[in-house]
DNA sequence: CTGAAAGCGCTTACAG
DNA sequence: CTGAAAGCGCTTACAG
């Protein structure tokens, strides 16, 4: 294994001190009055012999590591892996390295895994916060380092945030269909404490109130696996035969609810209605298509990098809140019908 | 911001040479016949001001950074995102952290990634291959850094390796389809030749040859979106009414594919059958729901980290080649059917 | 304009 | 049993 060349190796072939070449290699040749001609011959060399300076020394010496961490509840998930997909191409143009780990939603792996993160000196944090780290939290930002919550926040934890217009997002889908002259709209949605969860559900509820319409909710707990979800949909359908819309507050609860739609011989959208919050590539597939509320993947991470990439540049003070609250787009497609 | 403790700091507090702290901190007491009372006495403080080592100075000592780095194609595919959920749980359990980047399966961009990991210093490498680095993947191996591909190889670069048998996986598909006696029997797959491909391909045109049933192959260009390949297959599709079934080599394609087999007013699987390459989680909810063969993802996962642990631990020679090939799994959902 | 030196926080041969 | 010292490869104040 040929031995990577180092600062060192530079200056001395070069007969230069190393803190010259390094002047020279951060761009401070000019600042520091280094002569075009010594400049040039440095710079030569290096194109030559392609030296890569090593990131680790650079990042202990300076306490910047140009890593961030990706903290969300699970890589895998469509929302999540596309998040992370837009992120990585901002992060690559701004040269960071992105770290992805899932919390399971689980507060005790997610202490963990942040102070893992912070072993390894991560200058950022993006994070879908379970519940109960609101201390974790509070430590980092106390420790200046910055964090962007998104999806979620915690509340009582004051701290940079992206997310959506849940409420809006729902609000608007019942609002929707209230105008298809559906009068029976239920919800299924997650048995969860999240603020995303809880705000979808208030926007649902509120639509609802303003026309004086009763609220049918199902809540399907977090754990469940799909069979689960699917059996317990189905069960829901069953003792409420005469549903005519039905929102769904993730996708994956909308996946297995068509699925218990269809199990139980019922057609979209001549019986039933379909909202799914978040939209998903398969739905324009799917057959009749699903409307969907959905967040704007691309602008959101856009947002979420901006605000990390301006406190890791110092280009606004790190005390300083920054929320941003992204509109979702009710994208209507065929699982939708008015009745008469 | 309080600063965080240092080996130095818990020296100095301790009246006790840093070498000293450092051995107990990993687990050498014992072999340096450190005193069980000064190890109690060390151990104690640590646990009382939480001690966290810093990795990056372990790092730059050590030669080790404990991180991986998971180069895939896209990060948000299905089949990435699940392999890199798996191997995320993998590289917890063994204190590792990963890094992923997108290759978009761009050999220059790929290969800027290759060396921007170097200069990181990560451990190993887990990669998806575009064709044309093979360069960069010897002067890895060259270097002494474990790499495994997956999914796809290079050939003629001799490296680990953990894919499936994508052969094996069309062949026994085409054998399945040929048994219900569909007669014409299509393929589509992508423009790409990447050997995972290649071998699905050659796997459909082996099984047809064994039965003298002709081919009808539709390449998709890699670069299509999704309206441009649905329009295709409905091209496609139509200019050769009489299909009895199509093996989709991916399930990106399958989903494209069922979109255009609905528009093109064909029902699956009375007027056709469809096995997709790929699982996913819609293809059971689909209606019908659609049959695939499946990658183990777990499994798949599981074989890759453990070829690359047992090189990082060096409990196998580096130069040694360690290959796995994956039997995929068929799983027969609703949309074949037995023609008459 | 340029160089010698200290420091980032660890590890580890070496000496006693 | 324990400590002083060099080294990993950088950055950066300081001196000339």
């Amino acid at each position: 294994m040929k031995k990577r060349l180092s600062i060192n190796d530079i200056a001395s072939q070069l007969n230069v001190a190393k803190s010259t070449v390094s002047f020279i290699l951060n761009g401070k040749a000019k600042e520091k009055r280094i002569s075009n001609e010594l400049t040039e011959r440095v710079l030569k060399f290096i194109e030559e012999n392609g030296y890569q300076p090593n990131q680790l020394a650079k990042s202990l010496s300076t306490g910047k590591t140009k890593m961030i961490c990706l903290l969300v509840e699970k890589i895998s998930d469509y929302f999540f892996s596309h998040i992370a997909y837009h992120l990585e191409a901002l992060a690559y143009k701004n040269g960071y390295k992105i770290i992805y780990c899932s919390t399971e939603n689980d507060p005790e792996k997610t202490k963990e895994l942040i102070n893992l993160l912070r072993a390894r000196h991560v200058d950022g944090y993006i994070i879908t916060p379970p519940n109960g780290i609101e201390a974790e939290i509070k430590a980092l930002v106390n420790d200046n380092l910055p964090v962007v919550l998104f999806d979620r926040f915690l509340p009582g934890t004051p701290t940079d945030y992206v997310g959506l217009d849940n409420y809006n997002g729902t609000f608007e889908a019942v609002e929707f269909l209230i105008s298809t002259a559906a009068k029976k709209i239920a919800l299924v949605t997650l048995d969860s404490q999240q603020t995303q969860m809880l705000e979808r559900r208030d926007g649902y509820l509120a639509a609802l109130r303003r026309h004086h319409i009763d609220p049918f909710i199902l809540e399907i707990p977090f754990e469940n696996d799909v069979d689960t979800t699917v059996s317990q949909s189905l069960d829901f359908i069953k003792s409420n035969p005469d549903l005519q819309a039905i929102v769904f507050a993730t996708n994956y609860l909308a996946l297995s609810g068509i699925k218990a739609i269809t199990e139980a011989g019922l057609h979209i959208p001549s019986d039933i209605s379909v909202i799914a919050f978040d939209d998903h590539d398969v739905f324009k597939i799917f057959n009749p298509s699903i409307s969907a509320i959905a967040q704007p993947l691309d602008e959101m991470a856009e947002q979420l990098f901006k605000i990390l990439l301006d406190k890791l540049e110092n280009k606004v003070r790190l005390k300083d809140l920054h929320k941003v609250i992204i509109q979702p787009d009710l994208i209507l497609r065929k699982s939708t019908k008015t009745r008469t």
